[in-house]
DNA sequence: ACTGTTTGGTCAACTTGCTTGACATTATGG
DNA sequence: CCATAATGTCAAGCAAGTTGACCAAACAGT
């Protein structure tokens, strides 16, 4: 069952592939660096992330975003209150739902996080135009898609 | 030292990270499915996938373009040997120098586990048209040439 | 021919970041 | 009052990486 595609159309898919391999490793590598110094690890940097784009976050809504078990988001999770970088308020109508906010010290280190790779973004994206921005937009939207449903991301 | 960019660029750079999280997930999830089956991982995948498209690469070029020590890839690359996937030549100028090649049930696994990922790409790239798919990669390329130099990846 | 360097392989000890399982707590809703 | 849901926590274990140390073979320069 060889598919109809050419070998030269093969290549083109492959170097896609490779090239958003490497334009992850790129995107990830500053924060990665800057979390080490402060003995934190990715996990803390994405529920830095996502809790400050989604304030008010279930810790169940959390977990289905991050794809990883509560007892691995546990840990982490206690270590950024202990260090008051994030806080719980007890949802209103449902008292055992906790919800999670950043602190001030939580959204400046986030931002400070984040920055190298709004940077790169605002760079590649910017850099190559308008319609070129979209363009790429609509193509991750495409493949993305199923995944971010999966998760509970609306879009 | 607050950036120049509106609040609302931000949340669409943040956007656009978020956007290639869930894509990279996506893409990775069904090889890895394959993978778990045979008893294989990742790093087996990543072996058979950077060779097919480097044939008579060194060991040490695949440690960088893996960017893993030699121990980590040490392992992985000997099962794929005693499972008949890849094989070794020396090279002909040194004869230290392992070439790295897949053999025949080698090319045929790897065109297993790929092609999902190559059905996403040629979906999302071609459904979106020509000019979508230059702009992608235009986007992609700036974000990853820096960390493809540093993996010695010709461009 | 000697020597130092490079390529690669291997053993060992350790760390990190998960996993699953079991169980406890508290709040909710009928 | 009771089943269920949201969350926390302890424990054991595993997967995949790390660093360090050491070894052999092949090469390159003197």
């Amino acid at each position: 069952m060889p598919s109809q595609r050419s070998a030269q159309r093969e290549r083109e898919l492959d170097d896609a592939w490779e090239l958003m391999h490497f334009a992850l490793r790129a995107v990830i590598a500053r924060p990665d660096q800057m979390l080490e110094k402060r003995g934190l690890s990715r996990v803390h940097h994405r529920i830095l992330f996502f809790v400050a784009r989604q304030p008010d976050l279930s810790v169940n809504q959390l977990l289905q975003v991050l794809g990883v078990s509560k007892q691995a988001l546990n840990e982490p999770l206690r270590e950024l209150y202990a260090q008051d970088l994030v806080a719980f308020t007890p949802a209103p109508q449902d008292r055992r739902q906790r919800r999670l906010v950043l602190t001030a010290a939580g959204r400046e280190l986030e931002r400070r996080l984040t920055e190298p790779q709004r940077r790169m973004f605002d760079s590649a994206l910017g850099g190559a135009g308008i319609r070129a921005e979209t363009a790429w937009r609509r193509v991750m939207q495409s493949m993305a898609a199923e995944e971010m449903a999966r998760s509970g991301r609306a879009r």
